[in-house]
DNA sequence: GTGGTCTAGACCACG
DNA sequence: GTGGTCTAGACCACC
């Protein structure tokens, strides 16, 4: 099965930043093995109905992130170590997100219970998607 | 002892989003009582450093959000919690944050174990420091 | 036919708030279609001789409420529309439109009975605007 | 049984105007008579809990818009023939406040003859409590 | 003194 | 090309 993508077009989010944030969680999960090859920009590009230097713009992302890396002649592939953040740089960017995340839960009148609830089956649900157990979540529109 | 807010330059969050989710935490941790008075725009954009008018964006995000109101001529005052959003709409916006949280924790590198549990441990210092016991953290970064 | 949008300067109701009007009654009753692009920030700052940046309010205004959506890079598209406040909160906002327009209809000088027709009569035209049966009104003002 | 006026703190529209808005709701409806006085400022903002200067101000609009009228070393009283507005500006304005009321109301998913309700409600209501026994039932149509 | 609106112009991210 | 953020400074309404 190949790697599948999908793309939220009325979403806040940019494009690219989707392709990342997938590629990235199906590397982290195990979907996608080290050194395992990606498809090509122009391939991806074709499949997802993209503009192919939005693709390239995901990739490149990733490679200076250190998640995937060239392999010049032959396209791009996951990077066997990736540990890109320094530590400090890591945790600040993570602290970050997380206070954002529960301001915004409390805003809405979440507990501390169903945030938590709500994080873990989220993490699931992308751990089973990886895994090639796709969820009936997040289709594209 | 006058709220405090920190503001980091150079980050992928826009600072009046940064002043918007830290009131928001104070009002709804309880740090801000219904009815006190914020600092004004002016003020708070001198202390920061900052245009009044981003104070003032932030301010104005805020009273739109119903956290805040502004009392014509004698400057802005935290209002009395109301839920304004239908449940739909905050199952959507919760469900956009946690997966953003999701999406950003994977990038940097951390499993969904450790995900969780920083989800767990900021909402238990949230609700703590709602319960007029600061914990220790949370002062200015 | 591109949308038409008129600006009464001097008003006392804000600029940007005129254009949230219109897009949003544009929308609301057909007249703007689901997916729908909307002129650019900066064409239609030009068309209506406004700084950019008032224009962009207005379509910040319009996001934040849910009638349109940003595409990054691409632009502002109508978006399917959904309830996004509470019951209460649709009620309070209600409430206080009904009752800012009697207390100016009194202040004008209509009477009750003046008043409701009025409103009956709008209400009409928009719902046949809606249907697809443009009134001869509304044209610019 | 003397004027009262109450004053939402907590509102966007500022404190003059709910003074204008309510004085000529009674003048408009007949709660207050042609020729009769008003509180004076002094004791109408103490009444109130307000600076005086914000009760003369609302009298003073009140006067300019021809509502009212001082009559030096007597005080202000309700003034006999009031009409304020040319009738285009008076249209004018009236058809804004409408056109603004509808589409508000079509945004928040009410339909016409919900809204014509609410106004007809509101309007009896201002009525009401104007002449202190329930409504003028059979004016409109 | 307070906030609210508008203009002007810069810089950045996105496709 | 698109929108988003920030700064700078003007003017107004309100209390």
């Amino acid at each position: 099965m190949p790697l599948t993508i999908s793309i939220l077009t009325g979403s806040n989010v940019p494009i690219y930043r989707q392709i990342v944030e997938q590629v990235c969680a199906a590397a982290v999960s195990g979907r996608l093995r080290d050194d395992e090859a990606l498809p090509s920009v122009r391939s991806l590009a074709e499949q997802l109905v993209l503009n192919p230097n939005t693709v390239a713009r995901a990739y490149g992302e990733l490679a200076r992130e250190g998640i995937i890396e060239s392999r010049p002649g032959r396209g791009m592939f996951v990077s066997r170590r990736r540990q890109i953040y320094s530590g400090a740089e890591r945790r600040r960017r993570m602290e970050q997100a997380v206070t954002s995340l529960v301001a915004e839960g409390f805003l809405l009148g979440y507990n501390p219970a169903e945030i938590v609830e709500l994080v873990e089956a989220r993490t699931r649900e992308a751990a089973a998607s990886a895994s090639g157990k796709p969820s009936n979540r997040g289709g594209a529109r």
